[in-house]
DNA sequence: CGTAGAGATGTAAACGATTACATGCGGACC
DNA sequence: GGTCCGCATGTAATCGTTTACATCTCTACG
């Protein structure tokens, strides 16, 4: 089963059985012939650990992510396995790290089985960046960490943030709330940030009111619950992610109040529950396949050209208006056209979900009907 | 950076060093402390590659999946990666395989980098089996595929399928008819054999009436329109999976046929999604976590002994009642009570969706502590 | 016919670890 | 004091490849 069975049972040496294998030119075509049909008979198949032993190539991306929940991360992941097939890489996971001391466990797990990193670590900041192996090829996604040699990607959620506060106010939203993420989080911070920041700007009278998250649809409950006691009632809520949204309509719906006539609701994210709720969640859309393929095909470039100059790229949301923010036209619609996404061209297809009457079911009056009969 | 480095610093030999490095104790305390600050200055982190070679242990796990899209394959990754972590193995990704061809390659790509391979390949049948890498230990998922060697672990769609038709004639419902998933998928053909085998037993006056999908929301959403127009419009439809269920509500809805009303409408996966839309899907749950939980373990017994003999282990899917199959009751309800999930005892959400009514959120909130939280 | 040169093939040294075995040292026991 | 044993340490083989370099063969040309 090794080279050199094969070698043997050709009666040439391991040399030329390799270079067969690889694809050599310098073979006689005879001696060629015979090498593959030992190889076909006995089934060789090249260990790739030797191989990367001496070859200093294993073509295998290490992908190291906080957590697998969630429409975001298989989000993510297709991105990145789509990008990884298409360079012929592939791809070994870890996962569900809390801390810096977790993840810097996994990367030495890593250690001379990758050829370079993948990061997500939205929770880490420059100080912990120390642990992570040096000499492997790394990039950052959604993170603050800057070490001025990796390259990044990262949705620019400041600037999404004060999208949708600016769309809230012009939809005459006057007194609005913010969820945030968990505090160590950089997304969750920026998106806090943005929040504060376009209120300023846009109602220097508001005063903020921020409830504390932490991106899970149980936080965004608890946090509509305390929203709507708070007094004056806010009447438009925006939280951090599309799930603790989601959360907050599930609150509101249990006190009673109705979004949006009541109080307005958006997220963060597009998931693809977003479409899906009802009210349908007016957000912003992250191009979450794009972050992980561009993440890829960034790693590839640096590892194939280790003096390859880092590259700083955002991605930029783009606001989605379904129902939930209460604007005038109750059709959903992009503000920014979407990009075309894998899997989109089915001809059968019905117009994008977004930008139809809502379904399965109009509305909310039923929804209305259907609780009053319940309490 | 090699462990010779870190010898030659040390003034010891590699033998010690590797001993150190190992854990094993047959070293003075003095010559350990000396070769840790060695190890600690000099940043050494050992060679996996190398050592994998030698030790013939990689700790790694290759899964081989057809497709990455949908929350069927996330839900599989997040089990497969949560056992992979409690037995500390890695987890080496290679998806979107079309056909046998594709994934022998994948499968090769993999050789002596993997100890074990965890397939998931519906289409896959016995004869393309021979593909397979005969000498790692191999767990099949969801498989018509029987080597009388490998273990595998399954769905049993074909109870699944039986129980659920027998739920919507118990419902009252007459004419039922069914849409499919691609015709060579193993759990698409067993969920139809269940359909047709359930309504001869139950309604043998009834003749089948079956369309053509291929588990996309797409065609869910083609064979909608086209079973509206059947005449006589059957007044229940069984799509093989959620997601073409979900494409069949969108259908009806625009073509202004209600649910369950008009007609009803059950799915089979019970992915996030069914318990968001509006009606609510009636819906048969299926433990995907607890799959790709189980298949890893399995594997890793297999690894661990080569001799243990094979397990074929089914999961039963449970019935999920909510709205859209137009039962009396319209609380939802599982008639099997679900078994206790990890996280699921979160004190600040409300009860579960499914045994209250209707709401726009899910009936996974105890889970939802787990979810996306460090983005 | 001798020889240079091209091209095929073989030999052996890496790659970076682990570990069986050899060696050397000190203490215990007679 | 000599021998034996246990234990720490070192030496070198090994894992399965790739590939630089050596060797060998054959053709072409003077």
């Amino acid at each position: 089963m090794t080279i050199i069975d094969v070698a043997r049972a050709a009666r040439v040496s391991v040399a030329s059985v390799s270079r067969v294998v690889n694809g050599h030119t310098n073979v006689t075509p005879g001696t060629r012939q015979r090498i593959l049909e030992v190889v076909d008979r006995l089934q060789y198949v090249p260990h790739l650990t030797a191989r990367s032993l001496i070859t200093k190539r294993t073509h295998v991306l290490g992908v190291v992510l906080p957590d697998l929940y969630g429409g975001f991360f298989s989000e993510l992941i297709r991105g990145i396995d789509a990008a990884a097939r298409e360079l012929q890489l592939h791809v070994l996971l870890s996962s569900s790290h809390g801390d810096a001391k977790e993840m810097a466990a996994a990367i030495r797990a890593m250690h001379g089985r990758v050829e370079g990193l993948l990061v997500l670590a939205p929770e880490l900041d420059a100080a912990e960046l120390g642990k992570i192996d040096a000499d492997v090829p790394t990039v950052f996604m959604n993170s603050r960490v800057d070490d001025g040699v990796s390259s990044s990607l990262a949705i620019d959620s400041y600037r999404g943030a004060r999208a949708m506060i600016r769309h809230l106010v012009a939809c005459g939203h006057r007194t609005i709330a913010h969820v945030t993420g968990p505090a160590d989080n950089f997304d969750a911070h920026e998106r806090e940030r943005g929040y504060r920041d376009e209120l300023a700007a846009s109602l220097p009278a508001a005063r903020p009111l921020v409830v504390r998250g932490d991106f899970t649809e149980a936080s965004g409950y608890a946090a509509g619950q305390e929203l709507a006691r708070t007094r004056p009632r806010p009447d438009a809520v925006f939280a951090a992610n599309d799930m603790m949204a989601i959360g907050c309509l599930a609150a509101f719906d249990a006190l009673g109040l109705a979004v949006p006539a009541d109080i307005a609701v958006t997220g963060f994210d597009d998931i693809p529950l977003a479409a899906l709720v009802r009210p349908a969640l007016t957000t912003m859309r992250v191009q979450i396949v794009e972050l992980g393929r561009g993440a890829v095909r960034q790693l590839a470039a640096t590892i194939a050209a280790p003096g390859t100059k880092r590259a700083i790229t955002r991605f930029q949301p783009e606001l989605v208006v379904r129902e939930s923010c209460g604007t005038a036209d109750r059709r959903a619609q992009v503000v920014n056209p979407p990009p075309v996404r894998d899997g989109d061209h089915d001809a059968q297809m019905p117009p994008r979900h977004d930008s139809r009457t809502p379904r399965p079911r109009t509305g909310h009056a039923p929804r209305a009907r259907r609780r009053a009969r319940h309490r």
